[in-house]
DNA sequence: AGATTGTGTGTAAACGTTTACACAGGTGAT
DNA sequence: ATCACCTGTGTAAACGTTTACACACAATCT
């Protein structure tokens, strides 16, 4: 390995100098730089990120954590953040937290021994365990007081459900819900059925959950009382998609469904899924540039992004 | 941050000392042994790892390359990497290589950068730039010559994907390929057409991106031609499954589809698509244990994983 | 002329570990 | 009694950086 002082003595200068001159801080004359750059030019000198990170006490990783990297809204995310790490010469290291608290606190505890820079987090009890850590952190898809976080617009996503619903002719809606854990699927709900209220629609909520464990039987006349659903996500829409296909139930004659995420996956299901899109590769850029603005001191506000529907033919 | 120097002064010994015990290496009478622990307990100590890294030249971070996350079979294999990573006691660090072989260079040069333990890759043209570094390597469905390398049985794969086709009376098989650029389509490929030639079924091969430029209407008289569709994976086959069900043509009455990966989403598109399950959590994670073995100098051999037919509605 | 300021460079400490080496005391064999 | 060896512990160097501090010299100001 290539190291500062290999510079030093190629250059016939000290490794102060050469780091100087290599970080652009402090002085260094004119022909100390050439000699000095040419130098590492010449040797291919790539400084050691593990020596710096132990001087500064800062590496140049952020921890990512999410639920499952295998929930396939998050790759999209982890793409988006991982392009802006690149960009900005930073790593990331990324963590399953599998929703448990526990293995929360163990990556919380992987990223300080790290020396990590910053967290991006969109799992949901880091904060209280946050406190004792003053590393910058950004939250992802949810919202905790006293923290920055950055996420789509829910409740307009909600809305833009209904109202599409609403507008397609649906008489009768069905609002399946997500985990009431995080409060982007509750804000959906909630936006949806402002908007359903607002139209004089009538309509029923019920936890996916729930529907899921149904007999096929009661589940199709349950449904058939519906002219619409709306799903938390695309997931559950191509759940829905499928079983109602599985029990002839045609779609969007009989009832129309609305999903919410527009994954890649959701174009290829037939019918085509109407849905709602989040910018979830630029959730995860943005999130790294909050991070990034937090690391340097600046002063950052929170930040929702625009959502917008994606008709398809299952409406 | 609690350091080894302040569990020394707790504990009334030597940082030398504390070192040893920690790491149970060297002597350590049984009340120094208690008095240090306790100390650890007490303080509750974490070592910082970064200053470990920089001192044995060794970090506990695993470099992995894929060529894009967002590609839906690589998150599991991912998930897998990471919980045998977690499990040892290791971090991983992900790079999306999007096939370029600058991109790739760059991440080796950033794992060697960080003192990384080791290289898991999916990308292609790794390994001549690798010989300079001595770090260990796993290849991941992908062989080359002295190489240790992972992967799923893709020619028994393609076997059983012509096999199934046969077996269900396709009278005329529409090979579909992948990527020329990777063994494992090329041996899936492989596979299948030997199959097929040993039962006299006749067949065609066309590469995907082909298939995909064709106006609809030769691509569904061209289709039509044959009676079992085999793809090189199931994004593939969901895409052909849904050109068919917008061109009115029946699955599987009218042709038959299987797909390869056995992806979540392929259970739920409809019909539900029949394909291969590849042990895609357990590829990454047996590739981080080869990767561990490599690492201790043990003598390790390439492996190969067994591949199953799921059978469902698509055909 | 002397004081002040700006520029250029080197010395050495620091970051938090691990580990080679030295040394001391105890045990058992000769 | 001498030697060898094992056990237990400390000192200090090393890993590859960054940076506080000191110093020297030149230019500018009073």
């Amino acid at each position: 390995m290539v190291t500062i002082k290999d510079l030093a003595k190629e250059s016939c200068v000290s490794v102060a100098t050469v780091s100087r001159v290599l970080n652009s801080s402090g002085y260094a004359s004119r022909d100390v730089k050439r000699r000095v750059l040419e130098a590492a030019a010449k040797l291919d000198y790539k400084p050691n990120e593990v020596a710096r990170a132990l001087n500064t006490s800062r590496s140049n990783i952020v921890g990512v954590l999410v639920p499952d990297i295998t929930n396939p809204y998050f790759p999209k995310v982890i793409r988006g953040i991982e392009d802006a790490a690149i960009r900005n010469n930073y790593r990331v290291i990324i963590g399953n937290t599998d929703h448990d608290a526990e293995k929360e606190m163990k990556y919380l505890e992987i990223f300080r021994q790290n020396n990590c820079a910053g967290i991006i987090s969109a799992t949901w009890s880091v904060s209280r365990e946050h406190r004792a850590d003053s590393r910058p952190l950004v939250l992802l898809d949810r919202v905790v007081e006293n923290h920055i976080s950055i996420e789509s617009d829910n409740l307009k996503g909600g809305r833009l459900q209904a109202e599409h619903l609403i507008e397609s002719g649906a008489d009768k809606v069905l609002v399946v819900k997500g985990s009431s854990d995080y409060s982007s699927f509750n804000n959906r709900a909630l936006g949806a059925e402002e908007s359903l209220k607002a139209h004089k629609t009538g309509y029923d909520t019920l936890p996916y959950a729930h529907l899921e464990q149904m007999p096929d039987e009661a589940r199709e006349n349950f449904m058939l009382k519906f002219g619409g659903i709306i799903c938390p996500n695309d997931v559950t829409a191509c759940k829905v998609l499928k079983f109602l296909a599985t029990r002839n139930i045609p779609v969007p004659g009989r009832v129309k469904v609305v999903g919410y995420d527009n994954l890649d996956f959701s174009e290829y299901v037939h019918p085509g899924l109407t849905t709602i899109e989040q910018p979830a590769y630029d959730l995860g850029s943005n999130a790294f540039d909050l991070l990034m603005a937090l690391a340097a001191g600046e002063a950052v506000e929170s930040r929702i992004m625009d959502v917008k529907l994606i008709r398809r033919q299952s409406t």
